[in-house]
DNA sequence: CCAAAAAACGAAGTGTAACTTCGTGGTTTT
DNA sequence: AAAACCACGAAGTTACACTTCGTTTTTTGG
């Protein structure tokens, strides 16, 4: 099974396309760059707890919701 | 609401005791040390995405159990 | 097809906060 | 009234979250 930092960059992936957001697009409503939201996406960089709760906020999700992966395990 | 922090720190501390763990027993699980333990489970700290893997880990929980709060929103 | 937009990727830097150790004092448990 | 458990402070190290800039590749749609 894949690490963390794989899934979520995964699943934020999955619900930005979802929601037919550019990777620019969501870089605006988190506050952060867009070659981090790349980062992010493929897994390369993890996102702290604050934009964690971004995220959370930006796609009206629950905490756990933006942790509940496919692939897990 | 409660900043992530907090509410992650909450659920630690509950499931520790559910375990009937201490600090320290969780802390040499965990490879941290006691006081980062007690520094999380009062949200003083965030643990990091490889922490959060060995904390899933050691409690047998999925992540998204792992970040499901009662006292969300 | 082709151009433009979107995304990947590399490198190099800054700053914060994740995590440490040590020390002390306060609670809880037996 | 010890032990054991935990809170809390301070001060330090290190990792990594996040940046900018520049270039290349992939995707999209006209």
């Amino acid at each position: 099974m894949p690490n963390l930092r794989i899934l979520f960059g995964k699943k934020l992936r999955k619900i930005r396309r979802y929601k037919d957001l550019t990777q620019e697009q969501l870089a605006e409503l988190l506050g952060v760059s867009v070659e981090f939201v790349s980062n992010m996406e493929r897994g390369v960089n993890a996102p702290s707890f604050e934009t964690i709760e971004k995220i959370a906020q930006a796609f009206d999700l629950s905490f756990g919701e933006l942790f509940t992966f496919e692939d897990e395990k």
